[in-house]
Formats: structure tokens, sequence, C-alpha cells
DNA sequence: AGACTAACCTGAAAGC
DNA sequence: TGCTTTCAGGTTAGTC
């Protein structure tokens, strides 16, 4: 469910509760496909240990562990990380600065089914959870140096996409372009809703042969790209059927959204009616007359 | 290599 | 009021 802006937006609220506290315990839930790695590994690697710099690739977050391992996060589908817990708004308060309201981050919540990742600290402040509904999310463990095929595949991150990189992307590929953006080894972090809003803007339909993009719609489609990515982080990313940011407040960018899940209703640029079809699974929202 | 599909899960909403 | 079907911000393994 959530792609690059709502990772970035958990990324920068999970990090003061995540970064350089010492993991006193882990509590995950049974093996399943979420767990890349096993939670008996998982606990005993993370245990003692500090996560030192969370970072973001695509829909990726990279924690760096301060022995140099690492750790991989991917939301899914339904993932949601928070921080939270009995007993520790109090805690927070008295461990931490005063620089971002610590209480408003926290949720009230009691650890359920699925909860997969309970993350506890040696200061006995508020815990971090991983809650994934669906299990389409992930978490890996990589020890120092050890290289991850998931991140390797990945291109480069769509906040840095370039029309030359999509221009010759598309040279050989005759699938529609929306496959191409939703392919995350061309760019990463670009997922459904954002790929069907960029085209939009772009003037392209999302059914267009990749092969018959020209330079010129390519530069409007990387442009695109950036910057309703952009806009969609400073509002809080989208919330539309269940994902909240980590402090449980909705994201305010469904607000925005131009084509996205509006079927049948009127194009906001010039008033005829928005179309849905299904591209390679994935519906795709488009107006048949702003779009060629 | 590129293109498709089926599969991994759960839950909400719509259809009958 | 059920029971069934459809759909969902994702990715990967397998087949042609």
């Amino acid at each position: 469910m959530p792609e690059l802006p709502e990772v970035e937006v958990t990324r920068r609220q999970i990090g003061p509760l995540l970064l350089r506290r010492r993991i006193a315990s882990v509590i995950t839930t049974a093996p399943s496909y979420f767990f890349l790695t096993e939670p008996d590994v998982l606990r005993r690697k993370l245990r003692g240990r500090r996560i030192e710099r969370l970072e973001r690739h695509g829909k990726y977050l990279i924690g760096t562990l301060d022995d140099g391992s690492r750790l991989l996060l991917h939301l899914g589908m339904t993932g949601q990380l928070f921080g939270g817990g009995v007993s520790s708004v109090r805690l927070l308060s008295a461990t931490r600065g005063a620089s971002l309201s610590p209480e408003a981050q926290l949720v009230a919540f009691t650890p359920d089914r699925h909860t997969h990742l309970r993350i506890q600290f040696e200061d006995r402040g508020p815990e971090v959870y991983f809650r994934d509904t669906r299990k389409f999310g992930k978490v890996q463990w990589l020890a120092a140096e050890e290289p991850s095929p998931r991140l390797q595949l990945l291109g480069v991150d769509a906040l840095q996409a370039t029309a030359a990189r999509l221009l010759a992307e598309t040279r050989s590929r005759r699938v529609p372009i929306k496959t191409v953006l939703l392919d995350q080894s061309v760019f990463a972090g670009i997922g459904n809703i954002y790929a069907d809003e960029a085209l939009f803007v772009a003037g392209v339909r999302p059914t267009r042969r990749a092969q018959r993009l020209s330079a010129d719609e390519s530069a409007r489609v990387v442009r695109a790209v950036k910057r309703i990515l952009l806009r969609s982080i400073e509002t809080g990313g989208s919330s539309i059927s269940d994902y909240v940011q980590p402090d449980g407040s909705d994201g305010a960018y469904q607000d925005e959204r131009r084509v996205y899940d509006r079927t049948g209703e009127a194009c906001l640029r010039c008033g005829a009616s928005i179309k849905r079809l299904v591209i390679g699974t994935r519906s795709s929202h488009y107006c048949p007359r702003c779009q060629r």
C-alpha cells in the first residue's frame, strides 16, 4: 500500500523513536514469509544493538546497526510502523529532548496478532511496532557487508529519476508506459497511485506503448513524478484505505488526487469522465481527453 | 530478455 | 440477515 511518499513520511516520523536507543528485546509473531530472516534469529541479532541510521531506497527502509549489520524493512500493502505502548508517554518525555512534542508521535496501542515486530528498548521508553495485516511486508537482517539481492535489483530512487534513463529504458519495451513506471528496477518507489497521477500531469495515457514515448514526453513524465512525490511527502502521504502516518494522523495527499480512484468523476482540468481499466493486473485511472 | 500469471494474505465493501 | 464475490498504496517465482 505505501509508496515512496508514505515510506518517507514513516522514516521521518519513526526515526526519532528508533535511532540510537539500545534494543532490550524484540517480540515477534510465528515464522511466516513476512520474515525473510527467521524470527528467532532476528531477535538474537537485534538484542543489545542500536540503530545508527535509517535510510530509504524506493519503498525500502534500511537501518544500519552499531555493529555494521543492517535491518531491511518493507511495508508491503498494509504494513505500518509506529511508536507507542503502555505508560511510554511519560517516560519518553523524561528521556528525550523537547524538539518535536514527543507525545504527539505516540499511539495508544495493544499488540495484536498482526503485530509482527515489537521492539523494546533498554531506556524503558516507548516501543516501536511493525504491524501488517496482509503480511506482504518484509523484514530482513543482513550481516555487515552482506549484499542484498533485493536492494541490488532496485533502480535509482524515484526522486533521482532522469528523463534520459526513462527514455533509454523505454526503447526496448513494448509494454504500457505505466508498467515501466511501476518497475522498481527502473525507478524505485513509484506505485499504483503515483504512476496514475504522474501520467495525468504529464498528459500521457497509461496504456501508451513505452517504445512510443517521445523524448519530450519522457521529460514531462519524470518532472511530474518528482513533483507529485515531493508534494505528497509535504502533505503526509495518501490515506486512502488504511494508511495512516506513524503518529496516527491521516495524510492529506488523497485530497489532491487528480485521477486515482476517481472513476466516473469529472476531470479537474477538462470535465471529462475519468476512466478506469486494468493494466497488468493493476487498476489504472486516466482522463480520456487530457491523456493521449 | 521480455511479457504474463499465479501466488502470497486479510478484511472491507459491494452484490445477491 | 447472511453468503459470495470483488477489490486493495506490492513483489516474486515460475512459465512461455
